[in-house]
DNA sequence: GTGGTCAAAGTGTACT
DNA sequence: AGTACACTTTGACCAC
């Protein structure tokens, strides 16, 4: 069972784009209608060709597992900041190729490394270790650049970038689908922390014997150092918590 | 060392 | 069959 509220509407999508648009381009989308289907829209999206020039394979600055996680998360700090003035530029890409050279990268495979060592990982007595594959700064800031342009790929352009990149079609696939998502959680936590905001509502005091017998209620409380998209990740009923105070159910 | 956080990948289900 | 979403699991990093 899964549950599916505030689905993202066309303008959402349409909405992500880049910030420096170059063309105009034709994607195929498919957007969730309210009864839970998939529909299938045609819409304009903007590239921007620079941008793609930049990330070019044979540009493309080989990477290593060891620095990738951190860049990431550099990246991550950065963006809540940066989504704000439009700077687009790629922060730590000297830094990167200075990394990924000392690591005697070959050209670039770095989000599979740690694929590429599963042999070892496997190596115990059929213990077969699950390999997670960081991706490196340039990977996931093309990923995150085209993310604001289209939320989603068509299997051409899937590939296209998957190319560029040095990735997997699926690794591509699944990285949108997690961003999607990601964006989604997000979203919902806006939206709770918003509707969870401490409100005050007057009722009725009963008084007896000059004393009262209930005063105002502040509606339910949630602690506001959760994170909430977290706490929904792993108590799901959180969710019907949700629908309830912000009036999603009928 | 432990717990929190992030994110890639896994799983289950639904749809075309 | 392929892809979507909604979680869930798991590995890695970081702060304490």
């Amino acid at each position: 069972m899964t549950l599916s509220f505030s689905p993202f509407s066309i303008n959402d999508i349409l909405t992500g784009r880049g910030r420096k648009s170059r063309t105009r381009r034709t994607e195929e989308l498919r957007i969730r209608t309210g009864c839970d289907r998939t529909r299938i829209h045609q819409v304009d999206v903007e590239v921007e060709e620079e941008e793609e020039e930049r990330i070019h394979p044979l540009r493309l600055s080989p990477d290593v597992k060891l620095s990738a996680e951190k860049l990431r998360r550099d990246v991550h700090r950065e963006e809540a900041g940066k989504e704000e003035d439009g700077d687009d530029h790629l922060p730590h890409s000297e830094q990167d190729k200075q990394q990924n050279n000392e690591a005697g990268g070959d050209g670039g495979d770095g989000a599979r490394c740690s694929q590429d060592g599963d042999a070892e990982l496997q190596s115990g007595p059929g213990a077969k270790k699950r390999s997670r594959a960081a991706f490196s700064h340039a990977q996931v800031h093309e990923l995150e650049r085209r993310f604001s342009a289209q939320r989603y790929l068509s299997g051409p352009e899937r590939a296209d970038l998957a190319g560029a990149l040095k990735l997997t079609e699926t690794q591509v696939k699944i990285w949108f689908q997690n961003r999607r998502y990601k964006t989604k959680r997000r979203q919902m936590t806006a939206e709770l922390a918003a509707c969870s905001s401490p409100k005050r509502v007057a009722v009725k005091v009963l008084v007896k014997d000059n004393q009262k017998q209930c005063c105002y209620t502040t509606g339910l409380h949630t602690p506001v150092t959760v994170p909430l998209y977290q706490a929904a990740q792993y108590h799901p009923y959180l969710q019907y918590y949700y629908m309830n105070m912000c009036g999603g159910l009928p």
